[in-house]
DNA sequence: CCTTGATTTGACCATCTGGTCAAAGCAACG
DNA sequence: CGTTGCTTTGACCAGATGGTCAAATCAAGG
């Protein structure tokens, strides 16, 4: 996803520097609250230097979404039709709230992107990931249809996933501050493996 | 929650048009990205007309959160410590579900205002917010001590409810791109109440 | 219809910001 | 150790933007 390789040593590091700047940045302030003297500065380098890697904010920007937009996705095509359906979709939501915890830039990052509208993602979104999720919600259709997890709604319950660990990334100041400051993921984790759970269980299993 | 009333008619009117025009503008485009010609434009004023009303674009800014916040918690405050328990909670989702249906933009800069780092709200976060929540957590708390429903995670649960309802109006855009265009909240209702159901349900219960 | 206070605006300003450019540094290879 | 091409930068520019202000306009009571 990302240009043409970077060439020499230093154009390697300078443009990873530049895209993690830009990742802390973007996250924090959106595109239009983020500028070039900051993502520079925080890069170490100046200005014009950064414009000398990249041709824009724009292509900056650009790149580190397309990056991300696989990031996400891998998870869910990661979903495995073979596998055993509730291993199968408790680990998806599982590994969805690892990348919350452990990557909430990028989930911030793609927040801004969508809440704006999703300027520069839209033909993605109704692309590759309609594609991907309509597939994949295919298959749980068919678990449920067979019987194996109880009836659900397939691309509801994909928006339950992503709502409910996105949630802890890009709301993480509001969920602090009414917990008051404690990490919030370890109730998260057994709060949201109950919750699936007992969604995709029959009546009959539970114990 | 908002400053002193207006006095005059005209003043009424131009505050109001002001409001509703930077509650458009603010949710979709985030505070930086707004700009007071747009905001003013929309109202049918001119800038400074608009400088008249209001002290500064961030005086609109604040009125408009401190409007919303008051309109966010109402339904959680409405939760009833001496009614059905299932019940209390079910409406609360519900009502918080129809906030994001009718009240989409209300949302979007609720959640543009957190995904910055909440830098004009944090206090009431920490403040008003967290007093509620923790007054209705432990009213949860207390049900399911009772054993009048499964036991729960208070503070998750409502956090569950936060994320899984506003998800439909903040990311609107990536719903509707997966759903291709369609209305998302029939099946968002009839899923919502059925997660909802299950995980307060004893397993006994279940039909 | 005139006075008074509320309302509106055109002109203007300072600052910020994305982006350009020519010149200067610098690394490495022959 | 000088040439060559990659890298870096200071100076600069144009447009956008938040905000000011004095003057003009308007509404309504007396």
């Amino acid at each position: 996803m990302t240009d043409t390789p970077p060439q020499t040593r230093i154009q390697a590091r300078n443009r990873a520097a530049i895209l993690e700047a830009g990742l802390e940045v973007f996250a924090d302030r959106g595109f239009r609250g983020a500028t070039l003297d900051r993502i520079a500065a925080r890069a170490g380098l100046s200005k014009p230097n950064l414009l000398y890697y990249f041709r824009s904010k724009e292509a900056v920007h650009q790149t580190l979404l397309a990056d991300l937009l696989e990031m996400w996705l891998a998870p869910l095509r990661a979903l495995d039709p073979g596998g055993e359906p509730r291993d199968e979709i408790l680990r998806y939501m599982r590994r969805k709230l690892a990348m919350s915890r452990e990557a909430p830039r990028e989930s911030r990052l793609f927040a801004n992107e969508i809440l704006q509208g999703a300027p520069r993602t839209r033909p993605a979104l109704e692309g590759d990931l309609k594609r991907l999720v309509d597939e994949k919600a295919a298959v749980i259709g068919g678990w449920a249809a067979a019987g194996r997890i109880a009836p659900v709604d397939p691309h509801h319950l994909i928006f339950s996933i992503w709502a409910l660990t996105q949630h802890y990334a890009d709301f993480e100041v509001q969920v602090r501050a009414v917990l008051g400051g404690a990490d919030p993921y370890p109730g998260a984790e057994a709060w949201l493996d109950r919750m699936f759970r007992t969604v995709l269980e029959f009546p009959e299993e539970r114990t």
